[in-house]
DNA sequence: GAAGAAAGCGAAAACGGTTTCGTGTTAATA
DNA sequence: TATTAACACGAAACCGTTTTCGCTTTCTTC
C-alpha cells in the first residue's frame, strides 16, 4: 500500500472539506483514463488485476460514491417513482404511502410524495413537475378536484408520453393503465348485511356528494344489500355531505329526524361523528345503534367503543401498486396488457356492533 | 404560420408516440444551432425576435420541457429535498411532511421522502441513497435506533460533504446544524401547571424510555411544575413504556396502584390508552381524572371525551425546516451561523380537563 | 520468427442541457 | 471608403457517467 504515500498532497486538499470525489479525479491521480476507472470501479475483465486492486483501493479510501444524477442522464432511469396523494394526514393514504416506501426501497427506488390537496390545479402542477425526467412512473390516487371536473387530460399526456401510470384507490376508466382497488361494493356490501343480520333494519348512510368514484361504489353496495333482503332503498336515510366538511348540525338534526337503528358511513370520520352525535343524545352504542365505517384506522380502532370497519388494506394496496409500477419501469414491455387489482375488503368486528 | 407546413413530415413522425422531444431535435427542424434554441427558450437578448418567436412555437407546438436531469447535472442542483421520518402513520410527522411540502413545493423543490422505521440502518441506508447528487439538502427527525445507539456517523458525513441538513425534533447536540424543536420542557410545565391549578396532585406520568430526548425534556417540564408547587417528584408516578408498545396490562395495573388524579402522557397513544383504561375502570374523566397528552392529533380531537393537549404545532415546523434548509441550499453562505429555531408549544384545552 | 489472438487500456461519443467565447454580417460612424 | 460597433448566431466545453471501438503490447502457436 505504499503507493498510497504518493497521493497525500490530494489527501491534504480533501481532509478540509470532504468534497464528493468522481471518477474524473481517480483518473488524474491514478494517471489512467476515465474509462479505465469506470471499468475497474465495474469489476470489469477488461482490466487488471493490479490496476483494478489499485483503483478500487483508491475509491474506497476517498469514499467513492457515483453521482446519481449523472447516471439517471446516462441511463434515462432515474429510480425515482412519483407518488401523487390527495392528502397525507388521514389514515389510508398514509398507510399506501408506507406500502409504496417498502416495497420500492426494497426495489432501490426513491420515492417522492407530492401532495395535491384535493385540488385539480395542484394535481396537475405535481404531474408537470415530475413528469420531465424526475421519476420513472406515477402512482397516485385521484384528487376531489379532479374527479369532481372529470378532467384527465393531464394523466393521458402522461401516459402518451409513455410513463407508466399506476392509479389506486380513486380511479377513472377514462384512462387506460394499471388500476388498484379494492372491491368497494362487496366491502359495503358485507358491512350494510352484517347490520341487517344483527336485525337492524333502519340503516342511515353516511356518504359523500356523487363525484367520488368510491362512495358511488359503496352506496351501491349498500343498496344492493337491502334489495337482497328484501327491503326497499329509501333515500331520506341517505345522507350526503360535501367531502370531509363536517357539518355536524346537518349530521345532527339527519340523525334526530331518521332516527336510525344502525349507521354506515362510506368513511372513518362520519362514522366516528356519526357516532358521537347518536352518544350524546343518550343513545349505546351498539346496544341502540350500530356502527360501521370505512376505513380501518387509528381514530375506528382508538375510538369509545372501538369500531367496527370495513379495512381498505392501505399497506397491501401500496405494495401492489409499486409492483405492478416497477414491473412496467423494468421491462417496459409495450404491449402487456393494463390489469386492474382488486383487492378484498375486510370486515374488522369490533365493539360499535353486535356479534 | 405557414412556415409551420415544412414540419408536417416531422409531425407525423411525433404523432404516434409523443416521445418527448429534445433542443436538438429543434435544432435540427429549425435549422438552427442549440445553442440558438437554448438561447431563445430563455428569451436571451442576443437573438433576434424572429427567430425566438420560430423557436418558441416550435417548442409550444411539440410541448418542449426542458429535462430535469440534465439540468441537474449541469447546475449540481437538483431541486429536491430529502425527507428522512421514522414514521408516517403518526399525526405528528404527516403534519410536518404536509407543511414542508406546502414551503416545499411553493419554491419549486420536490420532497422525496423516506422513511426509517425508526431503525437506525434504514436511515443510514435512505440518506445514503440520497447524498449522491438526488438531493440538495435533508430533512429529518432521528429514528429511535439512532437516538439509542448514539451514532451519529452518517450525519457528520453528510454534512461534512456540505449537504445541508435540518433537524426537526427528535435532534441532537452532537451534530452542528440547523435546528427547529419545540420548547418541550415549557410544554410539559405548562400542561403539569394546567393539572395542578385545577387542583390535582397526584398526577401520573405516562412516558418513554429515557433515550428519547424530547421524553426526557417533557419529564424534566413535568418534575420542573411539581417542584414549583413545592411537590417532590415520585418516581413510582412515572411510567416508562417501551416506545410506541402499547402494554395495556402494564399501563392497567401501575394506574390501578397509583390511583391518580390526573394522567399526562409524552404523547398522544399513550394519553388516549391511559384514559380508556381508567374509563374501564369506572372512572370519569374529566371529573374523577384529568388527561392531558402531546401531539395535538386527530385522536385527540375525536376520542370521548376529546382530550386536552399540547400541540407541536407539526405544520409551522415542518414549513420552517423546509424554509431554513432552502435558504442554506440557496446561498451557500458557508460561515453563517448554525440556528436553531425554538417554537412555543400551545395548550389545547378540550373535555379531559376542568376549566 | 512471423502471424494471429488475447489482454489491457484509452479516446470519444453519448445522455440533454447551459454558457462562454468567437465569428461573420450588417449598420453606423469618421 | 475604411473602421468599428452592434447584432445574431454557432462551436465547443462542461456537468459525471457508461460504453463502444480501436490501438498497443504481449503471449501463443506453428
Amino acid at each position: 500500500m505504499n503507493w498510497l504515500n504518493s497521493y497525500l498532497d490530494f489527501s491534504k486538499k480533501q481532509v478540509n472539506l470532504k468534497q464528493k470525489i468522481t471518477l474524473k479525479d481517480i483518473a488524474r491521480e491514478l494517471d489512467v483514463s476515465i474509462s479505465t476507472v469506470s471499468k475497474a470501479l465495474k469489476n470489469s475483465e477488461e482490466i487488471s488485476r493490479d490496476t483494478k486492486e489499485k483503483i478500487q483501493a483508491f475509491a474506497k479510501l476517498y469514499n467513492y460514491k457515483p453521482n446519481n444524477i449523472a447516471i439517471s442522464l446516462k441511463n434515462k432511469r432515474t429510480k425515482n417513482i412519483g407518488v401523487i396523494v390527495p392528502d397525507i394526514v388521514h389514515y389510508f393514504f398514509t398507510t399506501v404511502v408506507r406500502g409504496i416506501e417498502k416495497y420500492a426501497n426494497a426495489k432501490g427506488y426513491n420515492v417522492i410524495v407530492c401532495l395535491s390537496d384535493e385540488s385539480f390545479d395542484k394535481e396537475v402542477i405535481n404531474m408537470e413537475m415530475l413528469a420531465n425526467g424526475s421519476i420513472d412512473g406515477f402512482i397516485m390516487s385521484l384528487s376531489a378536484g379532479t374527479e369532481k371536473k372529470k378532467d384527465f387530460n393531464h394523466l393521458k399526456e402522461v401516459t402518451e408520453q409513455g410513463i407508466p401510470l399506476v392509479l389506486f384507490d380513486r380511479v377513472t376508466d377514462e384512462i387506460n393503465c394499471d388500476k388498484v382497488v379494492i372491491d368497494d361494493i362487496l366491502g359495503a356490501y358485507n358491512a350494510t348485511k352484517k347490520l341487517l343480520d344483527e336485525g337492524r333494519r333502519k340503516i342511515a348512510l353516511l356518504t359523500t356528494e356523487d363525484f367520488f368514484s368510491v362512495s358511488r361504489s359503496r352506496n351501491l353496495g349498500y343498496e344492493k344489500a337491502l334489495r337482497d333482503y328484501g327491503l326497499s332503498v329509501d333515500e331520506t336515510h341517505i345522507l350526503k355531505l360535501p367531502f370531509m366538511d363536517i357539518e355536524e348540525e346537518l349530521m345532527g338534526s339527519f340523525l334526530n329526524t331518521i332516527k336510525p337503528d344502525a349507521v354506515l358511513s362510506v368513511n372513518e370520520i362520519f362514522g366516528i361523528y356519526g357516532m358521537r352525535v347518536l352518544q350524546r343524545r343518550g343513545l349505546r352504542v351498539p346496544e341502540d345503534v350500530s356502527v360501521i365505517g370505512f376505513t380501518d384506522g387509528l381514530l375506528a380502532k382508538h375510538a369509545n367503543p372501538s369500531v367496527t370497519s370495513v379495512a381498505q388494506h392501505g399497506e397491501k394496496m401500496g405494495e401492489i401498486a409499486a409492483e405492478m409500477l416497477i414491473e412496467r419501469v423494468e421491462n417496459d414491455d409495450e404491449n402487456a396488457e393494463y390489469r386492474t387489482q382488486i383487492i378484498e375488503p375486510t370486515l374488522i368486528e369490533r365493539d360499535s356492533t353486535n356479534n
